[in-house]
RNA sequence: GCCGGCGUGUCGGAAUGGCAGACGAGGCAGACUCAAAAUCUGUUGUGGGCAACCACGUGUGGGUUCAAGUCCCACCGCCGGCACCA
């Protein structure tokens, strides 16, 4: 062993034992207990590795290295979810293959994550471009689409205007593509669409059996947006048809004064020519039409619309005739594109009336006088003017209501969900193409299974179309095919599936990921499913952590997986920010390349950084002279063999610290407080130096307990100090819960909860002895008369004087 | 507006209701050195005192308790998510 810390050496020395001895190959000996540590797969960008990416990459394989030591067998691994946008327009500008650009990217990121020395099995790498791994892709699409779960649409989707591409509402953020900050606009075209809303209830309820953290829980909730109320039809005076509504208030039903459609809602166009200002309705709608959906939220404050002219509509439960209106506060994708307006009681149809001078009816009291101040709380108010539902509460008069409504089929209970079904297809050339041709005579048809994987074609151009097409749709020969049904000429697909696609199920392909036969065998997946822990960022929380819960559990349905929720654990890691505090970008100059803190420092010190930066799940800035703090706490490590005896075993005065350090660091890392658990190896190793003096015994100790964050150093430590065998191998170490208490402890004497003093006793000296000896020390201060004698074993003895 | 989370030294951050500031960084002083770096030692919340010591101190104001950074109520500030969802 090189007498100076050299980490070059010493992590390439380590690197390639560990890769000839296949030290992380996970065993298929499915009678061991498992564990299946899981961290999301990145995205091969042509940037590299962003130093973000070690920080769960380290959490977790913290996790995964602790669990092998305890005797589990663990699988820990990694892939690249490599379709996606950023390779093909990269493909698009330098003409390059995106399948190149993707596998040159791969091998960078593979290198870079290997210089980290992850305990990933690499056997089991996946890569969702690979047509063995998107043939499983497609053959789930199959399954969906067989189950009447993926559908053909014609309907408005938002357009990233620079991309070029449709996007899933999860996808459009504040306005704007989520990933290029494009201008996002409202475009009518034909999609394939997967039915997640049927989902909705399923992935709510699933939510109370997993063990995630509670944020995540909360957003998904809130995305699903699961809201109970009931549907109501209104008849249009001297019409057949009913206009139908949706309320979470149907007991304020006779406070009703006028109606809301949407300026989509169909009812417009079907009675055009009867309506007296069908210009003025039709200029409204062209309005509305231009605005995005994020426009026409931002003008929240002030409520726009017109009259319709020439329909009235009936109110069903007092028979009163009121207006129609047109608004575009009412939304033509939630619930029914039309409501029923009760300004008394709903703070936007307060707006809405008080500005087109529309009257206010008070059916809840409780409040201030409802001409002057809307009154929304449900919780206290008594219903009025509403004949049968007079007096009672608002919870009961709603149940009321809805038995009344659906005695007299009028209306009935409805719950709704603000989760859209997700728009599936994409107009680009690098993703999963969708195994369905369409024939004149057949309608959409399924390939046969045994087609698959249905691969990409080689093309000319990748370049996207601006009508709005799909690259592959230039490809004549590959775009005509026979349908699988009638044997008659047929079209091809041209559109290909988002990015969310692969990363939907590609944990269930890490259990078996070369089997030609299925996705993954049974035997494997009721072995390894669930995923035990699971680890990502909360950007992922309503798009690929829903995604995947939905076709997990539709797998679950079609049995094909063991268990309804994917993941038994979910944690979030917190972004790594720049020295100045703000999100790393080229255009800040604050971006640190981990390649270079690898070449300085090496790889154990950039992983003992990142988990001692701050707390897990919180944001952190970096720091130059926090990773110098680290490295010199490594050297400190490495330098203990310069004080080290020869006793195997722990010294007299340093065993309960040893006890309480190895229980510390154990149950620490099963918590996310990594950072705690460095700080009391590094308070350890400082008891060392200041005595001088490390047994043997208790540098293995630390040296084992230290492998999982800084798993070179140690290796090589271990080696030096001729320990038998690795210590990826060895078991981790015990700790006797007796011994983690001090035989003599100092505690803190009180006079009023004021501390005053503090003195040595027994741990287990009576009560009476030691508040004895307290009074004693502190005899001077104790002046007043004593009213009571606290003694907390082992913390406190506080005295309350007057 | 609604829902989460967070407010602690110079900084990152520790504290099952029980001695606030562990651990790291930075600063200051010293040792080594011709010198610097590295390393090592000491010191480092604020105010007062030569001192032992005393008082104050976890965003603000109240409360519960023998004891509150921690629990409860009200407020202020910051961060994140959702948002005309009927």
């Amino acid at each position: 062993m090189a007498e100076l810390y050299n980490h070059r050496e010493v992590e390439q020395k380590w690197q390639k034992i560990w890769d000839d001895e296949k030290a992380f190959k996970t065993s298929d000996d499915y009678s061991k207990p498992k564990y299946y540590a899981l961290v999301e797969f990145p995205y091969p960008s042509g940037q590299g590795l962003h130093v973000g990416h070690p920080r769960p990459y380290t959490a977790l394989d913290i996790v995964a290295r602790k669990r092998r030591m305890q005797g589990y067998n663990v699988l820990y691994p990694m892939g690249w979810d490599a379709f996606g946008l950023p390779t093909e327009n990269y493909a698009i500008k330098n003409h390059i293959h995106p399948r190149i650009v993707t596998k040159n990217n791969v091998t960078r990121f593979k290198n870079q994550l290997k210089s980290l020395g992850y305990s990933f099995d690499w056997d089991r790498e996946i890569n969702t471009t690979d047509p063995d791994y998107y043939k499983w892709t497609q053959w789930i699409f199959l399954k969906l689409f067989k189950a009447g779960l993926a559908y053909k649409s014609e309907m408005p989707i938002n357009w990233c205007t620079s991309c070029k591409v449709g996007l899933a509402n999860e996808e459009v953020v504040n306005g704007v593509c989520e990933r290029c900050g494009s201008e996002v606009v409202r475009k009518v075209k034909s999609q394939w669409m997967l039915k997640i809303t049927e989902y909705a209830d399923k992935l709510i309820e699933g939510l109370d059996t997993v063990d995630y953290v509670e944020k995540v829980k909360v957003s998904q909730k809130n995305w699903i947006g699961k809201s109970t109320g009931a549907e109501v039809d209104f008849s249009i005076k001297g019409k057949e048809d009913k206009l139908r509504v949706y309320t979470t208030r149907c007991d304020t039903l006779f406070g009703v004064t006028y109606m809301v459609v949407s300026p989509e809602h169909p009812i417009i166009d079907k009675y055009k020519d009867e309506l007296k200002n069908w210009d003025d309705i039709c200029a409204y709608r062209e309005q509305a039409a231009k605005k995005s959906d994020f426009e026409r939220s931002e003008l929240a404050k002030d409520k726009t619309g017109v009259k319709i002219e020439g329909l009235t509509a009936v109110n069903p439960v007092n028979k009163e005739e009121i207006p129609i209106f047109i608004s575009d506060y009412v939304l033509m994708s939630y619930g029914t594109g039309a409501i029923m307006a009760v300004p008394a009681h709903d703070e936007r149809d307060w707006d809405f009336a008080k500005k087109f001078g529309l009257p206010i009816i008070e059916v809840v009291a409780g409040g201030k006088d409802v001409q002057e101040e809307v009154y929304t709380d449900v919780a206290t108010g008594t219903l009025v003017n509403s004949g049968f539902l007079n007096g009672l509460n608002v919870a009961e008069a709603k149940e009321k209501m809805i038995a009344y409504l659906e005695e007299n089929k009028i209306g009935s209970a409805k719950t709704n969900f603000k989760l859209r079904d997700w728009v599936f297809s994409r107009q680009r050339y690098w993703g999963e193409p969708i195994p369905i041709v369409y024939c004149e005579k057949c309608g959409y048809v399924p390939i046969d299974e045994s087609e698959l994987p249905l691969e990409l074609p080689e093309v000319e151009s990748y370049m996207p179309t601006d009508n709005g097409e799909s690259p592959l749709s230039a490809m004549t020969e590959w775009v005509n095919t026979t349908c699988p049904c009638c044997g008659g000429p047929a079209k091809r697909e041209t559109d290909t599936m988002p990015q969310w696609a692969g990363s939907s199920w590609y944990f269930l392909r890490y259990t078996d990921p070369d089997n030609k036969e299925a996705l993954a065998s049974k035997e494997a997946l009721d072995y390894w499913m669930p995923v035990d822990w699971y680890n990502g960022g909360m950007e992922h929380t309503t798009l690929h952590l829903l995604y995947s819960r939905f076709w997990h559990k539709f797998l679950y349905d079609e049995k094909v997986v063991p268990c309804p929720e994917p993941y038994l654990k979910r944690t979030s890691h917190g972004m790594i920010l720049g020295s100045n505090g703000e999100k790393m970008s080229k255009s800040r100059g604050n971006v640190v390349n981990p390649d270079d803190i690898v070449r300085e420092y090496g790889a154990d010190t950039l992983r003992t950084y990142e988990m001692f930066i701050g707390a897990f799940e919180l944001s952190a800035a970096w720091s130059d002279d926090g990773v110098k703090g680290c490295r010199r706490f490594l050297e400190r490590v490495w330098k203990l063999k310069d004080i080290m005896n020869d006793d195997m075993g722990y010294s007299k005065d340093l065993e309960t610290k040893m006890h309480q350090t190895v229980k510390k660091v154990s149950n620490d890392f099963e918590s996310l407080k990594y950072n705690t658990a460095i700080a009391a190896m590094m308070a350890l190793i400082n008891e060392f130096y200041k005595k001088n003096e490390v047994t043997k015994g208790e540098f293995k100790t630390l040296i084992t307990l230290l492998n999982p964050v800084a798993p070179h150093i140690t290796e090589e430590l271990w080696q030096a100090a001729g320990f038998e065998g690795r210590v990826y191998q060895t078991s981790w170490p015990e700790y006797d819960e007796a011994k983690t208490v001090e035989a003599t402890v100092e505690i803190a004497l009180q006079i009023n909860g004021k501390t005053k003093a503090t003195m040595l006793i027994g741990k287990d000296d009576p009560k009476d002895e030691v508040i004895a000896k307290a009074k004693e020390k502190i005899a001077d201060k104790l002046t007043g008369t004593i009213v009571k004698e606290i003694y907390v074993p082992g913390r406190i003895v506080n005295i309350v004087q007057k």
